[in-house]
RNA sequence: GGAGGCGUAGCUCAGUUUGGUUAGAGCACUCGACUGUCACUCGAGAGGUCGCGGGUUCGAGCCCCGUCGCUUCCGCCA
């Protein structure tokens, strides 16, 4: 940090500094002229510190210098650290209990004054998304988002000595790659000595990660850029980076006990306490229990089956459903008694949002059950759905795969409404035995719910002949406070297998072999068992740094129409790039030349 | 692709409901005063394409149509 310019950082600056000769270099965070004296607050990325100018020790010179430089200036101070007397001391700056009395004075780097404040005052709010984006330089000053990235820089050093540590190798692979019709939409680059054919940018490493395993890398980590074409939101940018893993000779316990390690290290780094061991949940648990595969178990409001209280009810579309093998779930809500009938109502329009027929809504008061269809229930009935007096009752009949998602909404917007989420408390948990298939509703068509590359759970292979969306993989998330951190799985090493599943997915031999011949070769060529995960770094450091954008903790993101507000990109080529491409644009009439 | 919110001074906003004189406030900025401030204080001043285009009207920041930008959500994201 000491440079021929300076000897000390502005936020390291103590008492114990007292009377040394400091030289400091800063940008001006705001200033107070009094006349005779003039206080400027000195920022660089370690804090701010006060400087001092009076006639006693500065130059007249420098004084008027002082008064004059705007805020934002970049400045070069020489002068004196003195500890203030008691009734000067600030204890809510690091640095208040000493100025720096200043003798000379230069500003290196005078500043227009900035499009919006870098130093706002206590009451104003932020300057909107786009002037913050437009201006990044002058965002990326604010001490929220040095704090930010100064802690997404800390976490990738983390990452990095603790998997270098257990013999990962940190390998590299192609941001010029290609193509792939799976998954999310590519970014394309056009080939330029090769006419009409194009690279794309990495949905993420997931071939040539076990390419590396095929070639004896038996411990791999990449801190990896991806690419996804698809629309933005706010925990969700075109490019994103993954902390990617894969390991060989490994089974599904070796993968998640180095990556339940590795998120403990990371939490520890943020400072932020993590229990382990995470406790786990099966996919079938988590959609039966919580009616999503990443249940923020911060709050316990659990789905139950109700089918049994309600067989007995005289309702006919209740008996109908039911006939038809439907089952009744729902959520007891302690103390839900006290929502009103209007926000029972929205929580039904929730519900049908979420693709549910209706909502059942029964409150339980001290004189029994209340609600359209409690008269239909079976005397004690109460009992049975285990309510007490002040609880409400929820509940959705449909088949499972319209339920679980409406009584997942209501869980959550429940738990919101009636703020049962602690604050300060976070739980982790491990999802495993996710589906290897699920079919699309409406083609019927099979489809890989991870990835084609996903290894079948052993016991279930015996499956994928007969009813193939049954079948269990190996395949993982691990899951904060109902969020994603990450997620990944055993790979198939038998290409024998790995045919198969490509058959199952309506996916034929000419096919494969054009699309991941090279990856097919390699498993023929001795491939050793392997799997890995890959977690959201920049999730995980907007989760730690408590931001609540994905674009607080990237330095220069995109807007939610993929737009870079300060570079300007994207934007059009000449005429002539474009030749020279191959390329032509389709609408000219659209296009900017 | 769809739905909602926002767009007025450099910044944050009020004003739009019910169209009507010269569009306001705080902060920032400029000038002046001030020797212990730390969101310094006090006085004065300057600062406007009401996002853009069109329409209705005697008259539009305000009403209508279109469009652009930012944002939140749905679709989408193996």
């Amino acid at each position: 940090m000491v440079t021929s310019l300076r000897t000390h950082v502005c936020g390291e600056l103590r008492a114990s500094h007292a009377g040394e000769t400091v030289r400091l270099g800063g940008w001006v965070h705001r200033s107070r002229d009094l006349g005779g004296l003039v206080f400027i607050d000195l920022r660089d990325r370690s804090g701010l510190v006060q400087l001092s100018f009076g006639p006693a020790w500065s130059s007249a010179d420098a004084i008027a210098a002082a008064a004059a430089v705007g805020v934002e200036s970049v400045v070069l101070v020489e002068g004196i650290v003195v500890e203030r007397t008691e009734a000067q001391r600030n204890s809510d700056m690091a640095t208040g209990d000493v100025d720096v009395q200043v003798t000379s004075v230069r500003v290196v780097g005078p500043a227009e004054t900035p499009a919006f404040p870098v130093a706002p005052a206590k009451s104003d709010k932020l300057p909107s998304e786009e002037l913050r984006l437009r201006h990044r330089y002058l965002d990326l000053r604010r001490s929220e988002l040095q704090r930010s990235l100064m802690l997404r820089h800390r976490l990738m050093q983390s990452t990095r000595r603790f998997l270098d540590a257990r013999g990962f190798l940190e390998l590299e692979t192609p941001i010029l790659t290609k193509p792939t019709p799976e998954g999310a939409r590519d970014y394309l680059v056009p080939s330029r000595v090769h006419a009409g054919e194009f690279y794309a940018l990495p949905q993420s490493p997931q071939i040539y990660k076990q390419l590396f395993m095929c070639a004896g890398y038996d411990r791999y980590f990449q801190i990896a850029r991806c690419f996804r074409d698809e629309d933005l939101r706010a925990d969700r940018q075109p490019e994103f980076t993954q902390i990617d893993i894969e390991a060989s000779f490994v089974g599904q316990e070796d993968i998640l006990s180095v990556a339940e390690q590795l998120i403990r290290e990371l939490w520890g780094t943020a400072g932020v306490p993590a229990q382990s061991p995470f406790p786990r949940m099966t996919y079938a648990h988590a959609m039966e229990h919580y009616g999503c595969d990443r249940p923020d178990l911060r709050y316990d409001l659990q789905l139950h089956d109700m089918t049994s209280v309600f067989a007995t009810s005289d309702l006919p579309f209740l008996q109908a459903a039911i006939a038809r093998g439907e089952r009744v779930r729902g959520l007891r809500v302690p103390g839900g008694g006290t929502m009103s009938r209007k926000q029972t109502d929205e929580l039904e329009q929730l519900a049908k949002g979420a693709g549910a027929s209706g909502l059942l809504v029964i409150k339980c008061t001290t004189e029994g059950l209340d609600g359209k269809v409690a008269k239909s229930l079976a005397a004690g009935a109460g009992d049975a759905l285990g309510l007490n007096a002040g609880d409400l009752g929820l509940y959705v009949t449909g088949a499972d795969h319209f339920a679980s998602p409406a009584l997942d909404r209501i869980r959550q917007s429940v738990a919101q409404r009636l703020q049962l989420i602690p604050q300060n408390t976070h739980a982790f948990v491990i999802v495993t035995d996710f589906p290897m298939f699920e079919r699309d509703p409406v083609t019927g068509v099979l489809g890989a719910v991870h990835h084609p590359f996903t290894a079948p759970h052993p016991d279930d292979i015996s499956l994928l002949g007969s009813t193939p969306e049954r079948a269990r993989a190996l395949a993982y998330d691990i899951v904060y406070d109902g969020l994603e951190l990450g997620g990944g799985s055993i790979r198939i090493s038998d290409p024998a297998l790995q045919a198969r599943i490509f058959s199952l997915l309506g996916i034929d031999d000419a096919t494969a072999n054009a699309r991941f011949g090279f990856l097919l070769e390699a498993l023929r060529s001795g491939a050793p068992p392997h799997g890995g995960i890959a977690f959201g770094l920049d999730r995980i450091a907007m989760l730690l740094s408590g931001a609540t954008s994905l674009r607080d903790v990237i330095a220069f993101p995109k807007t939610t129409a993929a737009r870079a507000l300060f570079e300007g990109a994207p934007s059009p080529v000449p005429p002539d790039d474009l030749a020279e491409l191959s390329l032509r644009v389709a609408n000219r009439s659209e296009v900017v030349a």
